[in-house]
RNA sequence: GCUGGGAUGACAGAGCGGUCAAUUGUACUAGACUGUAAAUCUAGCGCCCUUGUGGCUACACAGGUUCGAAUCCUGUUCCCAGCA
């Protein structure tokens, strides 16, 4: 892999670049879609061709996880995805903390407490997980393991082990698992078999000198991206403000000439403040699951298509959109019907939507930092009508 | 015409003497979702207000039995099935 940046904002960290991997060239600032395991939730095979998608992320935890034994026979993941695109896997770093200490801290998505606890044993060397919903034996993961299953997936680039932090750890629980993800990181650098490219993954919470210390600590060694995880915008108790805040106390000490990727964001606003933070892409399940759950997002914010007062709509899901779904004919009253038929064309017109529209946003901001009018596109940039 | 079975809130469909303004599902309304335990979850959904162990009107219609009826009885209207 490659990395080059090409230009620069001049009011901001934002930079305009290209990833260059065997499987294809990214253009960043992008998205990266989720498609956790190998498929992206909602969409059809060669769907995916029609988004302008640059890069899909898969899920080493729910694949390992999932195929067991068969994971020796897995094909890859573009095969797998029907996709030939570039691809990356994240390390199960992120179940650490969703399936750990998110449920044992009584929190779920939404604020709904959640009913599993226990779930998630972490110690120096590795990872213990016992998931209900795998059968609840336990299953070890180390950061050697996570590097071992992410070749066999064989994407284009993989993600050390992690232990995320989260907002309601104290500065001494953080500064521990720091501790741990820097070893771990290391850890899968020496494990490291193949030339896939490596990213390591900054942590540290919202506290500064932690975050500026792993960046650090992270930054001087030969990693070949990096990630920034912890950060969950205003999900879990932290605040969109606290996210922006990580990401340029981190970017402060990582290397120029190496893609950064924040790790599970975000919304339209994230997005931005991310890119003048200077990020180069971005995963986040909005798109998809939002989608599938009925909410478009537009250039004028977001709606929920499935709301009574659509049925008469027949218009576009966006003005003007030209993604597989619109320029197809879909209309709001039609993907309306479908999600109340239980029909899965609905939410999959909404993802195909969603997904579009995301990538088209970030190719938006692409063209504001090279023509160096990523102000006005901020100034421009869609009211998300939440809160 | 006879015999039997029905008529419950937008719809479907529970309830079959009090604890019923009425289970449940759908629809509808509002909200949530940020490295996916999620095509999911939460709340509301007769009317009124001083929002409460509050008031009122309601289970086809009219009457009756009962301390008390959506629930039992009688009649009426309509629907369905079988037989003529």
């Amino acid at each position: 892999m490659t990395f080059k940046v090409d230009g620069k904002d001049p009011g901001s960290r934002a930079r305009t670049g290209t990833i260059e991997t065997e499987s294809g060239t990214v253009e960043t600032p992008s998205y990266v879609i989720v498609g956790t395991r190998a498929s992206v939730r909602g969409l059809e095979p060669g769907d995916l061709a029609t988004t302008k998608t640059q890069m899909v992320i898969s899920n080493t935890y729910h694949l390992w996880q999932g195929l067991g034994e068969n994971l020796n026979e897995f094909p890859g993941l573009q095969d797998e995805l029907g996709w030939k695109g570039v691809t990356m896997t994240d390390s199960g770093g992120f179940q650490v903390f969703s399936l750990g200490a998110l449920r044992d801290e009584g929190k779920r998505r939404g604020g709904q407490e959640s009913e599993v606890k226990g779930v998630v044993e972490v110690s120096n060397s590795g990872v213990t997980f016992s998931d209900p919903d795998y059968g609840g034996e336990p299953q070890y993961l180390d950061p050697e393991l996570s590097i071992r299953i992410q070749e066999q997936l064989g994407a284009d680039i993989v993600v050390a082990l992690d232990e995320p932090s989260a907002p309601f750890h104290t500065e001494e629980y953080t500064r521990e698992s720091l501790g741990r993800t820097h070893a771990w990181a290391m850890r899968a650098m020496q494990a490291r078999t193949s030339d896939q490219a490596l990213y390591a993954v900054v942590q540290g919470g919202a506290f500064e000198e932690l975050r500026r210390e792993s960046a650090r600590t992270l930054g001087v060694l030969p990693f070949d991206g990096y990630a920034i995880g912890g950060t969950y915008g205003d999900a879990y108790g932290g605040t969109k403000e606290d996210t922006a805040k990580m990401v340029r106390w981190s970017t402060d000490h990582l290397p120029e000439d190496r893609p950064r990727h924040l790790f599970g964001v975000g919304e339209l606003d994230d997005l931005i403040d991310g890119v003048e933070g200077g990020i180069d892409t971005f995963d986040c399940v909005i798109p998809t699951r939002e989608g599938r759950h009925g909410r478009i997002w537009t250039h004028e914010g977001y709606y929920d298509v499935t709301r009574g007062s659509m049925a008469d709509r027949h218009e576009p899901l966006e003005d003007g959109c030209a993604c597989p779904a619109c320029s197809a004919g879909a209309t709001k009253a039609m993907v309306k019907e479908l999600f109340l038929a239980k029909n899965p064309e609905g939410p999959r017109l909404a993802v195909l939507h969603n997904v579009w529209f995301f990538n088209t946003f970030m190719e938006e901001m692409r063209h504001a930092i090279r023509d160096g009018k990523l102000a006005e596109f901020r100034a421009r940039a869609p009211k998300q009508l939440r809160k």
